[in-house]
DNA sequence: AACTTGTCGTTGACATGTCATCATCATGGC
DNA sequence: GCCATGATGATGACATGTCAACGACAAGTT
């Protein structure tokens, strides 16, 4: 193991205590776990330098134009949105503030819900959606997907879904 | 579908340029990676959740105290932990200032090198680690590992080992 | 020794995310 | 209508991360 450990999960001089013993990560499990706290921590960088470098976008801009432009009629309420991206309604009322002063999305009210607003991609953060996605989907494909074999991605989709699944029922 | 697309990825009125079109992801594709994203977003919830709960730790906090906790008398400088993590020296430096200030670690100066500075792990952060260690490995086999065969474990463990050796290289 | 270059870690300004709070309005019971 | 309750989205205080300087020292050159 060149690198150190860096993380969690395994004894070490830690689990000496004569109290209730969770059971470790073996290594298989460990080189599962670190390698996707590795992964995670360097594609993230990768692939925000990629959205950067083309069009001043961090990956939370780029996954809110996304968002937007699969919306209907390019709009979509706060609260839906919040609740899709697993976002606060702070964050991302802060975050369209930010977005919109860059003219990339506006806000307009909603006509059925007095305290409702929408928020609405401007033809110029279309634009820049459109000039950054090849650039990002390449980088998802050079970085990580061509990386994988097809039974690999298959198993990777498996997984997520079962992962994903526990998720949403243990959060209440 | 029942979520939302939410990411980037596919075409959907985006990839209509005449210009250089790369490779959309196909469903298995984008299954796998829409999957990651999310995964990666409530995992890290559950698993934050839990550490606050039980001794008023952040990831990162615990990330810190993990890496300490297996360095040699507990110490180690600044610049190789920061290049172990992965993180800024920046980042690193205002992290260590907070715990610091919460009997967590504590720097020391370097003899050898009259720059450099040991970050020290405190009895009390060892405390701290050793409490909060169980209750975060049975939060990472049960919403994670535990989730997965043994067969999905190695797989996934070869590809985070695929992947890495990928970004380490081209990261220059 | 004097100078150049580079590394170490810190700092301050700023961008971003979290949390608690708030005004506003919707909704249902009366 | 009137009230209690709850949802919406905005806001400010604060925690955290990024970035570009900076002073201090190390290492190599002359």
């Amino acid at each position: 193991m060149e690198d150190t450990a860096v993380l969690p999960t395994q004894p070490e001089g830690v689990g000496a205590g004569p109290a209730s013993e969770p059971r470790w990560l073996n290594d298989a499990e460990f080189r599962a776990w670190i390698g996707y706290r590795r992964m995670r921590a360097l594609l993230d960088l990768q692939l925000a330098r990629r959205l950067a470098a083309d069009q001043g976008l961090s990956e939370p801009d780029y996954d809110v134009l996304t968002s937007l432009s699969d919306s209907p009629d390019r709009r979509i309420r706060l609260s839906e949105m919040a609740e899709r991206m697993l976002w606060s309604k702070s964050r991302l009322s802060h975050h369209v503030t930010r977005m919109q002063q860059r003219g990339l999305v506006t806000r307009k009210e909603c006509p059925s819900d007095g305290r409702g607003a929408f928020i609405v991609l401007t033809d110029q953060g279309m634009e820049v959606l459109r000039a950054a996605a090849p650039g990002h989907v390449t980088a998802v494909r050079e970085h990580f997907i061509d990386l994988m074999t097809e039974e690999q991605v298959r198993m990777l989709g498996d997984i997520t879904e079962t992962v994903l699944e526990h998720l949403r029922r243990s959060m209440d």
